[in-house]
Parts: structure tokens; sequence; C-alpha cells
DNA sequence: TGTCAACAAAATGTCGATATTGCATAGAAT
DNA sequence: ATTCTATGCAATATCGACATTTTGTTGACA
């Protein structure tokens, strides 16, 4: 059989490696999978083949059903017992459901990071904020290709405004929300896009509202922000945009 | 290989089986474990050795494990990477963070539900508690032991309570905190038991309020229902509680 | 006595082969 | 022509073997 080091970098002797580098393959294989259903490498909708995905992850079929499995207990991919996998298809109907959840959920969460934030979560959002400002949304004039590095700002600026929740499982849950949600902004970006609006100043206001520790101004300005990303994309096509 | 139907009833010929009864093997460990565990069958913090559960279920690995790695996406079991799976342990801690998540999560569903309830749900709702009421708590009159039929009828009364919330994934997650605290039922049942409670009576105040659609008082009484469980729990001890 | 390394035993993780199922095409029967 | 059945193909589900890692034990050495 091939030895599991051909794929890998060069393993460090026993004693030298940290326990958390050892990665298991599985555990690799589904962050692979997570990461290219959500940058939209593989597009909502698509069926997942285990014998493609196999030579894609160059891994045994196991490992693969593994991870597929994990995302559709996620509900980032559907699994029909006997006909496979498919990535989770997009609809104008389940966008808006996923709307109000997020409202609800996020919202909560935020309230009770507000009230529990102390000076260093203050200071980290300020400093998410700050760079996510400094970052530029498009790659190109044209407006029609987010950049993947706005992307990863933007997540983690409002991972920072949610991190002071003191209750594990609620911010747990509202993440993974956010992940659900950006299949979605990844469509309404270039396509649905509101050119009335202007995000850097939406998310200043909610900044200074919760530094201010209004919370219930900044959880109104949370949920029209959400609810706006929804419209740009709602309003375009009512019919399903399933890829 | 030993066919598979040694292990199951005799299967009826193709076109007489609905496409439903067609259970992947995988699909019915997973749910037996889940069973197993939420019925306390597996105690909280036991190790989950592959090589006993192939046994236990007649199965080979690969099933036990997709079983295992769903439960732990779920919270229900732990992973660890190269040391295997073990049943999530309880603590006083986790059940209050627990209690917290689900007072917000699911007094917001069951406002969302008792705002969208119809008159099918108002009687689904009464004939739940009526089940309810007619089903003995205890299995002897010790009061020692909790019988698995009024869990069962507990859960579904609460079920029926939010089934009328129009938001499909928020009731999804509160169903499933719903789950994770029924380790913790089990265990605050016979031993932590509250002896000034009027369990039915909690329940009926419920109902009311939730037909005559006041749903602020629903939500407090809710909240309530469930705190108390907690602390008949949390009053009896502090420290750990891990199985 | 305590530490460390080598070794043995047990458990986990990964693999590729095989059994099983679902689907499509084609042929037979009414 | 339509329905039913048979057959082959493609994809999924399941298995048991094997590789890898962890854990426990023993014995040398300070």
């Amino acid at each position: 059989m091939v030895s599991r080091e051909e794929r890998t970098e060069p393993v460090l002797p026993e004693r030298h490696r940290s326990p958390l580098a050892a990665l298991t393959r599985a555990e690799q294989v589904y962050t692979q999978l997570r990461a290219d259903i959500l940058a939209g490498r593989l597009l909502p909708g698509t069926k997942l083949r285990s014998a493609e995905l196999t030579e894609r992850y160059d891994c045994s079929t196991s490992v693969v059903r593994e991870g597929l499995t994990r995302l559709a207990e996620q509900g980032l991919v559907q699994a029909e017992p006997q006909h496979g996998f498919h990535v989770t298809s997009l609809s104008v109907d389940d966008l808006e459901d996923l709307t109000t959840a997020r409202c609800a959920l996020e919202g909560l969460v935020l309230r009770m990071s507000i009230e529990h934030g102390d000076i260093a979560w203050e200071s980290s959002v300020v400093a998410a904020n700050h760079v996510l400002e400094r970052t530029p949304i498009y790659l190109d004039g044209d407006r029609a290709l987010m950049s993947e590095e706005w992307t990863r700002c933007h997540g983690r600026f409002h991972e920072a405004l949610l991190a002071a929740c003191p209750n594990q499982r609620l911010r747990t849950m509202a993440l993974s929300l956010r992940d659900a949600a950006e299949l979605y902004r990844r469509w309404s970006g270039p396509v649905g896009h509101d050119e009335a609006r202007d995000v850097p100043s939406e998310h200043r206001d909610l900044v200074d509202a919760a530094l201010r520790g209004d919370a219930t101004e900044a959880v109104r300005l949370l949920e029209e922000h959400l609810r706006r990303t929804t419209r740009a994309l709602g309003a375009r096509d009512r019919a399903d945009i399933t890829g």
C-alpha cells in the first residue's frame, strides 16, 4: 500500500511533533470539503459522487463519506439514503427562513455579547472593523468578483461582535447560521447588488452602538444589515436559484 | 460473506416494499445508538469502543463510525481524533449553559408558535397534554424510576407546543437542545426531585396561556418550567456528575 | 526510587474489494 | 401502443483487512 506520508509533508520524529498537529485524514478532507462548498468551488445542487471526491482529495471512500456525513448533519449538504449526497440547494424561501432565524438568534447573541463584553472585546471589535475597512471588497473595478480576503475579514468582524456572548451553545448556533448564509452571500454579492448601499457605514454604526452599550439599537442595526442582503437577492429573482 | 438478510426480518419482494422501509444499515445503527444514549443505556462519559459497538449492533466498524460521527456533530458524543469517541459528559456548568440557551431559544420559538398557531395546532396541544396527564410519571410508588412512556409523552407535548413555529431552522435547533437536555432530565428525575413541584399544573398553565394567545406569559411560564428542573439538579450537587 | 526507552498490546483510522441497490434500456407479452 | 419483466450499468453501502497511533508494561540505567 502507498505510505500516507507520500501525500503530505515529511513528518517530524515522534516526540517533536505536537499532538494537535497530527490531523486525521478524515479531518483534513472534511475541512477541505467544507471550505470548497463555502467558497463556492462546489456549487449548490451539485451531486457529490464519492468516486469523484476520492480522486479530488486523494483518499478512500470512507473518509469522503465521513466528511459528507458530518456536513449533512450541519445542513450544508443533503443526504438521501441510497442516493448519495448533494450540496444543499438554494431557494428564496429558504433564504427568507434563514434570514428570519439569523435576525432572531444572532440578534439575541449580539445582545448578550454587548452586555457581557469587556475592554478586550471592545478593542477586538474595533480592530476587526479596522481591518475590514482597509480591505477592498471587489477584486476588479467592475464589482463583479468579491475578494476572498474581504469575505474572510467580514466573517471575522461579525464573529468578533458575537465573541463576548458567554453562552457557548447559542454562539455556536449563531455562527453555524452565518455559515449557511455564506452560500447565499456569495451569490447575492455580484448579482443582486444594491447600489444605494454603504456597507462600511453600516458596520461603523453597528460598532458605535455596540461600544456605546446600546444593545437594542445595535440589534436593530444588525437585523437591518442582514435583511438588506436578503432583499438584494430576493428582489432579483423570485424563482429557485438552484445551481 | 454473510447475507444481510440473516440479521433482519425476511424482506418482502421488491415492489411490495415501500421505499421508505428500505432503511440503510447505517441509519438503523445511528438511530439505535442515539436512542441508547438518550435513554441512558449508554451512560454519559462512557468510552465508545468501535470493537464493542460492532458486536453490540452486529455491523462493521464503518457504520458504527458513521453513527458516532453524526452524533458527535450533534454534540451528543464527543470525538477526539486518534482517541475515539465517548458519550458527552454531564456537568453543572454545562447544564446552566444549556438551560440559558433553551430559555432563550425555546422561548422564542414558543412565541412564534403561539403567534402563528391555528385551530389544528391548538387542538393538538390540548390532545398532547391530555395524553400526558393520563400517563403516570413513575413506574413504582417510590418515585425512583421515571417511566419511559411518560418521558416520551412529555417530549411530544413540548414538541406540539413548538410545532406551529413557521421557521424550520429555529424549530429544529430548539428541539436539538431539548434532546441535549434529555440526558440531564434522566438524572434529575429520580435524584433531584423537587417535592414542592406540581408538574402537571405547570403544563396546564402553559397550555392555558398558549391558547389564550398570551405569548409573553406562556414564555415566562416555560422559562420557569425549564429552570426548575435545572435548579432541582444543580442544588443537589455542585460537583461534576460525570457518569 | 524514579526516569526513560524499547517493546507489546489494544484501539483507532484508512483502505480497497465486494455486496447491494437504483436506473435505464431493451425485449416480450397482452 | 402500453405495460411488465429482464438485463446491464453506474453508484451507493457495507465489510473486513491492514496501517497507524496510543497506551501500558517491562527493564535498563542513573
